[in-house]
RNA sequence: UGCAACAACAAC
């Protein structure tokens, strides 16, 4: 079965899932019956590629278990068809099937996604009653979703509530609450987060970095985003492509194109090559100060560094 | 070996 399943997984992530459906029917025939993981690989795979309804047919020959109901779920969220997930929820149900956390979660995350946090939280409220704690990725989903449609107060409220309920945050979360506080431009209160994590032994990553870096930018501070930038390099975090675009958006709000190219220049020297996005923040900075003639050099220096404007 | 959460540009 293992050898089996890793075949399965990996045709699956070729984009060959009709190769494993095949694999899945060999499997059988050669007397090695497949079990949960193989039917939860080809349902998943099958969902990721929009084929839900032909997954949930799949899914009929198999035995119900949660992480296949999970996956399909999954699929009919991200296809919006919430009714159809909710059917799934209560024929889980009915036929005696637990969803657990990941299930709700699914669902939670999927409505704040499309905008629901209210329906949300009536989830949140159901999977409670029904004895199912929500963990860490419940409540940074519905943090995200209150922070999303700008109601900042309920999302640090629902952050409480998690300290409150023992709780611990992880980077991901401290994160979502630094992005939160950052896109309602309190730059200062997320600089604190970013305190409070550390005192907490939490060890900040590079999106943690960014995030600040480009909240910073944003405000067209750039002693702020240069003092994040200088704290990350000194915390031996490696900068990626995301976080030196937002270091070059910081330079170009600011006017300084020089810097900003040279930092474009040193990307291109380290293993981290600049991107479409790091070359339109340098086109429209240049474009904002009147700079039009450098802005076309910056176009073509563009697809000199193999970047394609979009 | 399988199912869920975080960051950057623009236009509409």
């Amino acid at each position: 079965v293992f050898t089996y399943n890793i075949l399965l997984k990996a045709l699956c992530k070729n984009g060959r899932v009709d190769g494993a459906r095949k694999l899945l029917k060999e499997m059988s025939n050669k007397g090695c019956s497949p079990d949960n993981v193989s039917y939860t690989t080809i349902v998943s795979s099958l969902c990721k590629e929009g084929r839900v309804e032909e997954a949930r047919e799949l899914a009929k020959s198999f035995a119900p278990i949660v992480p296949v109901y999970n996956a399909l779920i999954s699929g009919y969220c991200q296809e919006c068809e919430f009714g159809t997930a909710f059917d799934l929820l209560n024929e889980m149900s009915v036929r005696g099937i637990d969803p657990n956390v990941i299930t709700y979660t699914i669902v939670i995350n999927n409505l704040c996604d499309a905008g629901n946090v209210d329906l949300s939280m009536a989830v949140l409220g159901k999977m409670i009653s029904r004895g199912c704690d929500p963990n860490i990725h419940t409540f940074t989903s519905l943090i995200k979703g209150f922070f999303s449609k700008g109601r900042l107060h309920e999302g640090c409220d629902l952050w409480s509530r998690m300290i409150r309920e023992g709780i611990v945050p992880n980077t991901i979360a401290y994160n979502t609450l630094i992005h939160g506080l950052c896109a309602s431009n309190f730059v200062v209160e997320a600089l604190s987060v970013l305190h409070q994590m550390e005192r907490n032994g939490c060890t900040p990553n590079v999106t943690t970095y960014s995030t600040l870096i480009d909240g910073f930018a944003k405000l067209e501070d750039l002693d702020g985003a240069t003092e994040i930038w200088n704290r990350m390099i000194r915390s031996g975090c490696y900068p990626n492509v995301v976080a030196y675009t937002c270091m070059v958006d910081a330079l170009c709000r600011v006017g300084m194109f020089e810097r900003a190219t040279d930092l474009i220049e040193n990307m291109a020297r380290s293993n981290t090559s600049p991107n479409t996005l790091t070359f339109n923040a340098l086109i429209r900075g240049l474009c904002r100060y009147g700079r039009v003639n450098c802005a076309m050099k910056a176009f073509v220096s563009m697809g000199i560094h193999g970047c394609l404007p979009n």
